[in-house]
DNA sequence: TAGTGGTCTAGACCACAAA
DNA sequence: TTGTGGTCTAGACCACTAG
């Protein structure tokens, strides 16, 4: 799901591609360490008979990837993190469940307007007291609870957020359209859930639970805070990566 | 730690970088909404007076950062997901450790030769029966457990894995070195830990943990695969993204 | 000064899709 | 046939680093 697809090569494989593969499979192989530095942009244009900007693609995207880094007026040298990078999508849940063909629901469990208490207005860059909209609602899966979402919303991003019918549309949708996305910034951890999360997804207290975090900003302003607190028998994370 | 610093720039922005960000700001602005047709990189280099070349880079790392899909022959369209897409980096806990400025250690529990079930053989492509390594090594943070690391690992790649001294260096380093990593898969959920698991880590067996599960690949062969165990209280995964 | 990477150009040929 | 994106070239100028 997270990594793409390749595509179908109809056509011959790109050149600046062999570049690419040459060095992967040197340092793969052990040929070049982390910190060994490796040929100049020059040196495999004339090894692979290709111009300079073909190579400078190659090298480029190598650098987006993680696998080297590059100096400028020093030369290209192969990375020293062993990291493991992988590209982790938190999708909208309605998107998600419909992805697997499965039927979503959402029932709103409380939808209000709140005073936002020193922490909460912390975290939106507000004053205490501040108003902010409050929403849980659980969602479904083929009729099973999957997710309790807990949301706190900027009421300046989205005033019109109380009259919406989050039965038909979800939080996350509603809040892409009136506030585009524009960072991010999330945990994901194991624990126990609250009391009323319990009682919502039909759990016991004593179930663990994988619980996502997400603040969002739109052009700076944090515009929603969520908690999505998932049955940790009813759900996972996954995703992959390739070099 | 997840988002690359921006390199400060010492000289002029780069025209390409115009072009993004004039795209990005118009899809944040609503100008564009998902879907919808964008100029043609002919039509941007005439109104930016830059070469088609250079409005190519724009949009090919637009494609890449999943704003923007591309079809040839047809056009560019601002991308229909709203994926909240980041990169999760997992470490080697070393690193991971070391990076928070703390003490690191690693105390092994067992290490030895055992024979696949059809389950483990299934998943490194093996027949059941066939020989595996398996370590249970504890890793420290400043003298607390946060981490069980169950491993399974393909003798055929690391021949000499029983041989080493994980007291001193992670497997994670060690199978990266001898076996370099060309894919990765993982899922991550909140399950309750096995009995040893809690013995290991002074934990409760009701205590809520953080798994992540993780296959890695080497040229197309399965090295190994880990069960990472971590007490909820005292582990999170944590990540950002910027559009 | 010599070598490196960072960027940009003004062309080119191709594969592909829609009219 | 026209317009799109995908790739590639052979130069160019610049900023930076090292000797």
């Amino acid at each position: 799901m997270a990594t793409m697809a390749r595509k179908t090569p109809s056509g011959p494989e790109p050149q600046y591609l062999k570049v690419k593969n040459h060095l992967r499979d040197g340092i793969a192989s052990g040929r070049w360490v982390p910190g060994d530095l490796l040929p100049s942009e020059a040196e495999l244009g004339a090894a692979f008979e290709l111009s300079r900007m073909t190579v400078n693609r190659a090298l480029r995207e190598l650098t987006q990837e993680g696998m080297i880094e590059r100096v400028q007026g020093v030369g290209s040298f192969v990375a020293q993190l062993h990291r493991i990078s992988s590209t982790l999508t938190v999708r909208d849940v309605h998107e998600e469940i419909a992805a697997r063909g499965h039927r979503h629901e959402a029932r709103l469990h409380s939808l209000a307007k709140i005073k936002a208490t020193a922490e909460q207005a912390a975290e939106f860059g507000l004053k205490a007291g501040a108003p902010l909209f409050h929403s849980v609602i659980v969602h479904f899966e083929n009729g099973v609870a999957i997710q309790c979402e807990d949301r706190l919303v900027n009421p300046a991003c989205a005033p019109d957020y109380l009259a919406q019918d989050f039965a038909q549309v979800t939080p996350t949708h509603y809040l892409l359209q009136v506030a585009p996305l524009s960072e991010a910034r999330y945990t994901i951890e194991a624990t126990l859930p609250a009391g009323l999360e319990a009682k919502l997804l039909g759990i016991a207290r004593r179930d663990p639970c994988l619980v996502v975090r997400r603040l969002t900003f739109s052009r700076g302003v944090a515009v929603t805070s969520v908690r999505l607190t998932h049955p940790g028998s009813r759900y996972l994370l996954e995703g992959g990566f390739q070099a």
